[in-house]
DNA sequence: ACCTGAACACCGTTCAAGT
DNA sequence: ACCTGAACACCGTTCAAGT
């Protein structure tokens, strides 16, 4: 406590913060809300703690661990009240989910590495918590809830995952401008069921689809058995 | 014809072939195949061809376009017939839906760059035709048809994603440990719905899986009225 | 135990210059 | 028009050496 004149050494940083993972993941985060996750890189990160990348290995395995550490971080953001909705149980699914979305929404490749690498962290099993227990109160068999709920998940992150990219990606534009293009300019006679379906296939907004999507997962899963439970399935011919 | 002596330049390599798109999206499946798409980057691919990277930007825009193509290529092993199933539209859908997946599971990250890079190659449109061809004989309508389309592709996409790298990759493995762990970590009083699941989220083969999950969105597809059509639709209140 | 400098082995992309 | 060498601006990760 006594002011015993500090080295003042490294010229005049203003108090670099001793390392520690926390601080290493909360640097992270705002690089990444500023910039990216892309600007979120081992050497950047040591740059922006000022020190080297290498010391940054005694508190994370890789790139790819810390990459999964922001997700978790990103997590807690999600609202799991679903707050916005009503009493039902289906209601409140989707007000989760689509906060779920949402927050993936805000930061484009972090919905890909979630599709890859399976989180397992603190805000990750809350999410999972509230899902699998919204769910169950549908009356589905625990089969079904168990399964469904991977469904939901992975169907919520992939939409993430291509429509975020799709957003803020410059080049993603021109992938969907081709694929229209590619569509219209396809043959009645090589192509005729795309022709058919032409409209269709291009329309609804995202929100709508979504929407959509929530339905047909939430009707398949409560509807569709899973083999091997009481329930009378299909005979399964798969190993 | 007439054997007048090659200059022999460039010691005494073997007849370099002239550069063209075509050939070096070959090559680049090529070194695929032999050791993964990480292993695609215009520099490798260059020193393949022999020259250097800045040549191939005359035929490629930049390595996304590049790893687009190549799926494309892959696309066009999948089996469109469906030949191992039998006669109904489910079963060959079903079949031409595993074909995809198997074909994506071969060559892990191709999966991903599919959710983010929409493709619009010859294969891809085959694909599509097939697959629209075969659910709309569902008797769905046309819109649930189209849509859906999207969401049996997301999901066979989404899932060899995420399953093939778990395969391939040697940290996967340990994600999959890792959340195994956590939710077995679970305690009754925070978590309670995933103790009560715990058995069943995680069993099933990968396998049982995909089967059930197919059911799932078929169930759902035909099932769920798009909103804005002639069927009678559940109120929408999302834009 | 923690931290670091320096190195190793790579990337994508551009651009001026050549043929 | 096509091709190239060389450069610019980056990467992840390791390792021996320091404190």
């Amino acid at each position: 406590m006594t002011p015993r004149r500090e080295p003042l050494s490294r010229r005049e940083r203003p108090a670099k913060p001793a390392l520690s993972r926390q601080w290493i993941v909360d640097t992270a985060v705002r690089i990444m809300r500023a910039e990216g996750l892309e600007k979120v890189t081992m050497r950047r990160l040591a740059q922006e703690l000022d020190t080297g990348p290498a010391s940054l290995y005694v508190y994370v395995a890789n790139t790819a661990e810390l990459h999964a550490a922001v997700l978790d971080a990103l997590l807690g953001e999600v609202d799991l009240a679903g707050e916005t909705a009503g009493d039902g149980w289906r209601d409140q699914l989707l007000a989760v989910l689509t906060s779920y979305t949402l927050v993936l929404f805000e930061h484009p490749q972090l919905a890909r590495s979630a599709l890859v690498a399976r989180p397992s962290g603190e805000n990750y099993l809350r999410l999972l918590e509230r899902i699998v227990d919204l769910l169950s109160r549908s009356g589905a068999s625990r089969e079904q809830v168990a399964w469904g709920v991977d469904k939901l998940l992975q169907d919520a992150t992939a939409t993430a995952a291509e429509q975020s990219t799709r957003e803020h990606d410059p080049a993603a534009e021109d992938d969907w401008n081709a694929l229209t293009r590619a569509l219209h300019a396809t043959s009645r006679t090589t192509h005729p069921a795309i022709k058919a379906h032409l409209p269709a296939l291009l329309s609804g907004s995202v929100a709508e689809r979504m929407r959509w999507g929530f339905d047909v997962l939430v009707d398949g899963i409560t509807h569709t058995p899973v083999p091997g439970t009481a329930d009378p399935a299909p005979p399964t011919s798969v190993s």
